[in-house]
DNA sequence: TAGGAATTGTGTACAAATTACACGACTGCG
DNA sequence: CGCAGTCGTGTAATTTGTACACAATTCCTA
């Protein structure tokens, strides 16, 4: 940053006024918080109350405050508005069009989040939030729409690496759950012989001694993520791994 | 973003107070802009001209402007500091750690650039504006060494892909040439007859009549860029093709 | 002008990963 | 008891990755 503008910055601040030319873009996050359920990955949204997008459906988010870490922030918003604590969270990128936001100059930062709709049952039973496909998802509000598009590319890519998946599924799991959880966010079919071959050379499951037993059909074995591997991904965007 | 900070954040608006509250966080860009000379990656920098980092360097940044978008700021801030244009820039992440700016909260957004050195002479001559090796780095200002890493980082996955390395080049090189640039950026020496067969394979590159005719030993074939090949990612990470 | 230094241009053998593909066995259910 | 649905498994063909050597060209210098 140029001394010019940190000199105008220091003014501003100091003499507490004027902080229209230098505060007036707030900045908020937003969060895109995948799940799996009945084959199909989705989306956690929220009805909007804001006026302008009456009826249409949001991400979590809310503004920074002055003594929170940026990174932090979703982590907030996921534990006030959902009570999820301790859950997989990467920042994805951050989105500043001029009017993206009917009611001032907003900038956000996106972030996305795996978790087990099942274990993390909602502990605030909001119930304007809700778990929608990924599939026929429109009229969202601001550029929501764009940034769950964005967070999905990214998922799509960190999933063929890093072990981030599992925090989408429950701690013990069949090879078809995940295959299906897998064809479910690449959006294809994968071949079933081929797919198992592929997630034995990673290594990052063991077998159990067990069997599913909810199923019509004949159990398959369960797995479990190997000890000790972290279903985060390993270096976070900020280089930080959490 | 929820309702409650909304209204939070139009009644500041409208009363023009107690944005303390809401707008007291400043957001900058800054940028690393990557080039390549003497067979070094090279960043350019400059002297930050803040008391708190005498004689350190810090990237090219500024505030974002009220009325741009977040996304073009960047490209303003490499126009005016370095009269550069028309350049591959594509935005990294965001850093916003409480402590990171001496002189008050302010959230920057990172964004890598490649240029040619050569081809971009520096406009305007700004004797505090260097290029510097990514080697011995040290006593950079704010969390400037940080966003480098993870900007380095990103090249490095974005090269293995996309042909966005050829910005770091002029318009007609050598394969040495070119070699030597990946090895620069990923820090490890290449097999030569391994790499020439990978790079034909990606079907980048045409072929030209000439040679080399500054090299003090036998001279290579000279390539260009296909015509029509944008040099840019395919995929921006706000979901903007340039 | 001959020899040395540096680099060009080229191919093959082996290992590893990817892809396509089929069948008998098991379980639940009607 | 038979059908529906899924489990568990292997091989052949192809593609990709890796390791590695030698003759030819050009410049430079003694």
């Amino acid at each position: 940053m140029t001394a010019e503008a940190l000199k105008k910055l220091k003014t501003a601040e100091s003499e507490k006024i004027s902080h229209i030319d230098y505060f007036n873009i707030a900045i908020s996050v937003d969060c895109v918080i995948f799940g799996f359920e009945k084959k199909e990955l989705r989306v956690l949204l929220i009805k909007s109350d804001l006026e302008e997008f009456a009826d249409k459906w949001s991400l979590l988010g809310d503004l920074v405050k002055i003594d929170e870490d940026l990174d932090s922030a979703p982590y907030r918003v996921l534990r006030q508005r959902t009570g999820l604590e301790d859950v997989f969270l990467q920042q994805v990128g951050s989105f500043g069009a001029i009017n993206r936001h009917p009611s001032g100059r907003v900038i956000t930062t996106a972030y996305y989040s795996l978790i087990n709709i099942r274990n993390h049952k909602l502990k605030i039973t909001d119930n304007e939030v809700h778990w929608h496909s990924l599939k026929n998802l429109k009229d969202l509000a601001f550029d929501h729409k764009q940034i769950i598009e964005v967070c999905l590319q990214r998922l799509r890519i960190q999933i063929m690496d890093e072990p981030v998946i599992f925090n989408l599924l429950p701690e013990k799991f069949s090879l078809r759950e995940l295959q299906d959880l897998y064809q479910a966010i690449l959006g294809i079919k994968l071949d079933r012989r081929n797919f198992r071959k592929k997630i034995a050379l990673k290594k990052w499951l063991d077998e159990l001694d067990e069997m599913e037993d909810d199923v019509p059909h004949r159990p398959g074995k369960l797995y479990k993520v190997k000890t000790g591997l972290k279903k985060n991904a390993l270096v976070e965007i900020a280089g930080k791994t959490k």
